[in-house]
DNA sequence: TATCGTATTGAACGTCAGTTCAGCCGTGGG
DNA sequence: CCCACGGCTGAACTGACGTTCAATACGATA
């Protein structure tokens, strides 16, 4: 690799597509040898293997926060899809959909990050009148937002499977246009054909929660 | 662990119970100890580690396919729910969890099974007049399978952090109810409050595939 | 030039986990 | 009674991996 750009952003870089190919637990060794360094020079420079995760961490809310703006059409995982097309960003976009798969805090953070930006995005739209207000808005946007990152994450190929890096663009646009169709038809003309299930739902339950959490469940991670 | 069932059958029961708990990558001894036997027996009866996820994969299809009649209400985990409720199938369902959660081939054939199940169940909805016919059935379920068992996943713990299998007819329980709000909402009110989006679109489109396989994207999983 | 600190390496160490193997033990048949 | 055999164990082997460490090369500084 380019010995031009110093040894510890060479690793980490390496360390980020690495892990977007072989997934998490990838040795040690091999990002070593990607970086084009031994082993030992990256526990000199960032301690140990967790840290550099942990860097490899910091730099993906990084980048998402740079690119939070971004439109999540169609669901929410647009946003990702958007981001691999600039393939510069490819190796984050893998990193960040094997922690998806890997679950653990920086899932839930950036899952939190998502549908915070997707929030926006649905207000924006309802303001302009193309998307329909909600009894329960936080609700909503939750429920797209975890609907369609994990739907992406379903179809993640086995933890020991390789991603194909120079692929994922093209691999994300194809899933993501199997989706538009059915979800088009799905948002535009109601499943269900009779609202009295909602409206007898609705007279059971209590108003939505207003104070922030919404109707998410226990946010204990550690039992769940 | 009752020495009255057979060590074989015992090894398998702590293997499914010790992997929904602790992840695929549970180490054997830890599964041997559970079974009360030594790690050495669980290669004499099964030959390997991967025989014996084999073995568990095995088992899983039986109980989900004689479990397949089951509803599929509120989206398509409710199956899982309705099967963790019977706490017996909690460790089975656990185990299906993980093995979603990891991708891989068996991940692929349990969402198959699913949008099989699902898609004679939404039919039935469709002929009852209680849901809405689709211009193309098997994407539609296909999403809505996808959709519900991702967001599943999502909210998993992580790959290390241990389930708590007593917890988790109740979690799930949580969960989706969580979701059947504003899913109801969003199965009846549109959420797209013009329907020019979707007739654009189609109208660009031709028309949806009518072989088996539907608008799926390549079924190529070595490298997507 | 001498020196010091930083970057870097390669070998070695400890651990963990899957697998192998030699043998023990109880049971049923000769 | 003896023996053979299948279930079963515990110790040992092997490979992979994170981490440690002593030694080296190099560049800046006095």
């Amino acid at each position: 690799m380019d010995p031009r750009v110093p040894a510890d952003e060479r690793i980490l870089q390496a360390a980020l597509a690495r892990i977007a190919v072989d997934g998490l637990g990838a040795p040690l060794r091999t990002v070593a040898q990607d970086a084009g360094v031994s082993a030992g020079l990256i526990i000199h420079h960032f301690g140990s293997r967790e840290k550099l995760l942990d860097a490899c961490d910091q730099r993906v809310l990084e980048v998402t926060q740079q690119q939070k703006h971004s439109a999540l059409t169609g669901g929410g995982g647009a946003m990702l899809a958007q981001l691999a097309a600039a393939e510069e960003y490819a190796p984050v976009v893998g990193y960040v959909l094997r922690r998806l798969q890997a679950g653990g805090p920086l899932a839930q953070r950036l899952i939190e990050d998502f549908v915070a930006g997707a929030a926006d995005y649905i207000e924006e739209g309802v303001r302009a009148g193309v998307i329909s207000p909600s009894r329960d808005p936080e609700a909503r946007v939750r429920v797209l937002v975890h609907m369609a990152l994990g739907s992406l994450v379903l179809q993640l190929p086995g933890q020991h499977s390789p991603l194909d890096l120079a692929d994922l663009p093209r691999w994300m646009r194809e899933y993501t246009d199997s989706l538009v169709a059915p979800l088009l038809e799905l948002y535009t003309t109601p499943l269900l054909t009779d609202s009295s299930l909602l409206e007898t739902y609705l007279a059971t339950q209590p108003e939505p929660a207003a104070g922030p959490g919404g109707s998410a469940p226990s946010t204990d991670r550690s039992t769940p």
